[in-house]
DNA sequence: CTGAAAGCGCTTACAG
DNA sequence: CTGAAAGCGCTTACAG
């Protein structure tokens, strides 16, 4: 070293008012021009803060979660923050183990991003004693805090929407995990079929599995109703994606025999031929959130504990009136001439 | 404790062979019960490993990146290593904040996801003396390992494919930021058209900016040639996509029109109407490969300096033959008279 | 304004 | 098979 004493320098990287202005500079630069970098676990280990988050995903893959999860470094980063991140697959000894990582890293919080957190989990992290924000996440309050999209007014405003233009027979393609989301735009969909007077269905609501893949059945058994539906909520613009490919594959267009809805908006989703209605969920913006309800916690502050955020409904080319009108008598005729 | 001592503790969790079997149970034992939970912190602190990688991608929000990084992530899981992740948006500044951070950190290895990494970044990041690799990124081999999708040779394919449906007028649209990547595609192409007899015309070469919205400025000059191309292959999906809705802008089918071709087989590029012809990149593979060569180098055993994937041609619907067989004299004509 | 001391929570030779 | 000791690289009261 270079004249002066262990604590000094410490002092001196870290700008301490205490010591003289040019000693400061004096080591700042010898250290800068020794390469001298100091190291965080060292640091860590005595002011007990890891200055790190980690961050739980399904998988980083889903490019919903990768939206969030840019966010939320972008906030992280501004903050000085690391960003450790784990996917759990939804597979219960992955979360026990990404838990563990995390403890032994001392992480200063927690993020999870829309997984189905089991009555287990959320009690397992929290046992750590960090704070943790749960997104787009079934929220058992106690533990965390979260930070939501405003399903049931979104999904609301979506069936509204096919309502006014003229639909009746609207089936809702939801997600078979159980996701409070999916419960929460399922019952969004219920009450606006109820506010406009109209019969709700059971054999319109059909599950697949959030991915595309899981569309082509649920489709399937809805073409093959006796009466079948000329809109589709679907619970997300990768459902939608599926069901759009499903519903070409049954000779079908859109948006003129059946109308589609997403809910997302993922970049893709306004290129697609017709391009698709959806709800507009703010990814990186809700990741922000994310991230500075943890910094908020972690300067002493306190920090709501539900945040909701509300979606924009963006109309787009896959939807539009139905063919055939609802009820009316000769209506065929009538429609006919406006589609031509 | 529990009638033992700390170093005694510390080998019984690690299974040391030197301690008693029923020792080693009963600490064990009182470990789990009480909660205990290593300091991560503290070991790397002696053992000089922190048992963690640095990833740097441009953004995670990309789709490709975040294949490839769900690779990283599940190959270093499976070999107990944490992944520190960080956003360098491409700028200059932020990435010295990363490699500073990890520094820091202390990270053990560290994975470069297709940035431009500049003349000065990998130096930078080798300061540090751990191993980097690079993924679809230039190579200044003494300071990097890499691995990289074989870009010539898949382009060759792309090319050939369309030479072989009967097209000679073959734009390419490429990036302009100078990756490597777009010089060896563009280069593969350049080669295709050589061995087929075919001309390269400069005007068939444009730029776009590796995304969607790039591509409208460079596909209006293409369609305002006088002899517009019957063919465009795409630097990589995103661009494609750009392509393929700016083409529909201006009145044409894909592929009756044109034919596109993309780069990545991204997920959603299957589900597009028509689904892309491109070449499939093992995004989670890639990643794991570039982990599994730094597990190797861990392991103090040499790795592969620059490992090559091979990109598979899939041909879907965007690509067919086209309208105007070529040469033959009065084409603007023919052309006419296919349209209508 | 600077130094000496203690300690954060581990691992690992070195003895026994 | 177990213990006592040293040390990894920092920060932070406590003196002076």
């Amino acid at each position: 070293m270079a004249g002066v004493t262990h604590s000094t320098v410490s002092r001196a990287l870290h700008n301490s008012p205490l010591i003289n202005r040019e000693t400061v500079e004096r080591i700042q630069r010898i250290a800068a021009e020794a390469g001298y970098c100091s190291s965080a676990a060292a640091r860590s280990l005595v002011t007990r803060r890891s200055d790190t988050v980690g961050v739980v995903v399904t998988n980083i893959a889903d490019p919903f979660v990768a939206g969030v999860v840019s966010g939320i470094e972008e906030t992280a980063d501004q903050h000085g923050f690391s960003v450790l991140i784990a996917n759990s697959n939804a597979e219960p000894e992955r979360e026990v183990r990404v838990a563990r990582k995390f403890e032994e890293r001392r992480v200063d919080g927690i993020i999870v991003t829309s997984s189905r957190v089991g009555a287990q989990y959320v009690p397992l992290l929290s046992q750590m004693q960090v704070p943790i924000v749960l997104l787009n996440n079934q929220h058992p309050s106690q533990f965390a805090h979260s930070v939501m999209i405003a399903n049931t007014q979104a999904s609301l405003d979506v069936t509204r929407h096919l309502i006014g233009l003229g639909h009746s027979r609207i089936a809702y393609l939801g997600d078979r995990y159980g996701h409070q989301s999916d419960t929460e735009r399922f019952s969004g969909y219920l009450q606006a079929l109820e506010a406009a007077g109209l019969h709700f269905e059971p054999e319109l609501a059909v599950h697949g599995d959030g991915k595309a893949e899981g569309a082509a059945a649920a489709i399937s058994a809805l073409l093959a109703l006796a009466d079948p539906p000329t809109a589709i909520f679907c619970y997300n613009d990768m459902s939608a994606l599926g069901a759009i490919r499903a519903i070409r594959d049954h000779g079908l267009r859109i948006p003129t025999d059946i109308s589609i809805v997403g809910f997302d908006d993922l970049y893709i989703s306004q290129y697609l031929d017709p391009p698709l209605t959806t709800v507009r969920q703010p990814m990186p913006q809700m990741g922000r959130m994310a991230m500075e309800t943890l910094l908020r916690i972690f300067a002493g502050g306190d920090a709501e504990y539900d945040l909701k955020v509300p979606g924009e409904l963006i109309v787009r080319g896959s939807t539009a009136p139905p063919l055939i009108p609802r009820l009316t008598s000769p209506p065929k005729l009538l429609r006919k001439e406006n589609h031509e």
